[in-house]
DNA sequence: GCCTGTTTAGCCAGTG
DNA sequence: CACTGGCTAAACAGGC
């Protein structure tokens, strides 16, 4: 029985997020978050639109999420930067397209009335399973520490500089009970606290349908029958039908290239893995600088395209058309994930001729990719670009240091 | 003591 | 109304 404040502001947050003033809200929040020049520098108050909150958790995610999967798709910046994904590179990143104020003033300007208060904080649209897959998804090895997905959403949603207890406890908390997360133990080489996480070869697109927020079906593998636990059986879409077991994680190390203890499921690294060469996502404690070796992502095996997940409500089919040819396979390996690569202008593609699909996105606006620079429009559609920003942004002020621990 | 993980429990919202 | 997926709280174990 507690519907203590913690509970209540969790219902109202969404509404209540909507209501702050943005003077507050936008400044309050980020505190001293290092970060601020990367939002600063363009505009203040990207609201356009003003949404309602239901929308924003309803259906506008697709938009987002096509911005995300562009984003991902982005060309991989590790690729691109041998500094490493997440490093600093302001000047780079920051030329692209940019809007300029003029311009960016004027949309705000029109809009002025809707909108009213920023939407910065206002918790966006994904699921923690959905941020966590990005998270990995992003990632070049495609795994990642516990401690870099919570950077990870920090760096990419202001949202969640706050409560952090709250919400990396639920972070946690879904890593550990959702099997399509599966821990991958470090390898000697790669010390440091906490394992890998990565994505259960099996897990597939967990949101196919463009639902960021709920999954169709929870992706549970299969019980072994030697314990009770509860499900088993009933469970549909779980993973090694038959004999697949719960997945071992041992297949996946974290450096491919060496001992191969075990031999059983063999996995054929749907995400990533295989990889020869290093992984090596950077151990977070030290950052040794010599990330150099990045080797070109892995994933880049199948341009595939961003599956779903700009389109909102279209039928499969329908999306299947518009997107690309799509993967054939199980759709592991070329990822029918929405995070994956690729992807990126399918998607605008897309959006296009759907025509509407308006994009608003309250969190595009949000904040980080805010920005419809690059020419579109906003309240146009076309939904991605955002993309850019978000690197751009996280570029900038994401050193991945330990700005933020500390807050 | 903090961090990482695991697990249990209750609540909520969406769906059929 | 029952189911189900997701969120939050919290207890607890282990490691450093
Ligand atoms: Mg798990």
């Amino acid at each position: 029985m507690h519907l203590n404040e913690e509970q209540s502001m969790n219902m109202l947050q969404n509404k209540a997020a909507y209501e702050l003033p943005m003077s507050v809200a936008s400044s309050s929040a980020m505190p001293a978050y290092s970060s601020m020049a990367a939002y600063t520098p363009q505009m203040p108050g990207p609201m356009h639109t003003a949404m309602h909150p239901h929308m924003y958790t309803g259906m506008n995610m697709q938009g987002h999420m096509g911005s995300m999967a562009t984003m991902n798709s982005m060309p991989p910046m590790h690729t691109m930067h041998p500094a490493g994904p997440i490093s600093p590179m302001n000047q780079a990143v920051m030329s692209p397209m940019r809007m300029d104020m003029n311009r960016a003033q004027a949309i705000n300007r029109a809009r002025e009335k809707t909108y009213r208060r920023s939407y910065t904080h206002a918790k966006p649209p994904y699921s923690y399973i959905s941020l966590i897959t990005m998270s990995i998804q992003q990632s070049p090895n495609k795994m990642c520490t516990l401690s870099e997905i919570y950077q990870f959403i920090m760096d990419l949603f202001p949202f969640y500089r706050q409560n952090q207890q709250r919400w990396q406890n639920s972070i946690r908390h879904s890593l550990s009970f959702n099997d399509c997360f599966v821990k991958v133990p470090r390898t000697p080489d790669r010390p440091g606290k906490g394992s890998y996480w990565t994505l259960h070869p099996d897990s597939g697109n967990m949101f196919e349908n463009g639902c960021y927020l709920r999954r169709q079906k929870r992706f549970k593998v299969q019980r072994r029958k030697g314990d009770p636990k509860g499900d088993d059986d009933g469970d549909d879409m779980d993973s090694g039908d038959e004999e697949g077991g719960p997945y071992e994680p041992a297949d996946i190390k974290p450096n491919p290239a060496e001992d191969q203890t075990s031999p059983s499921v063999k996995v054929e690294s749907p995400h990533s893995q295989q990889t020869p060469s290093q992984p090596q996502p950077k151990t977070e404690e030290q950052q040794p600088t010599d990330l150099t070796q990045q080797q070109p992502p892995p994933q880049q095996q199948q341009p595939t395209s961003l599956p779903h997940m700009g389109v909102p409500h279209l039928t499969h089919e329908q999306q299947q058309q518009l997107y690309v040819p799509h993967l054939g396979h199980h759709g592991m390996n070329n990822f029918t994930h929405p995070f994956s690569i690729n992807s990126l202008m399918s998607q605008s593609e897309a959006a296009k001729q759907l025509g509407e699909m308006k994009m608003y996105s309250p969190e595009m606006q949000y904040q980080y990719p805010t920005i419809q620079a690059d020419g579109k429009d906003i309240n146009g559609m076309v939904p991605n670009l955002a993309q850019s920003d978000y690197y751009r942004t996280v570029g900038q002020y994401v050193p991945h240091s330990t700005s933020v621990s500390a807050l």
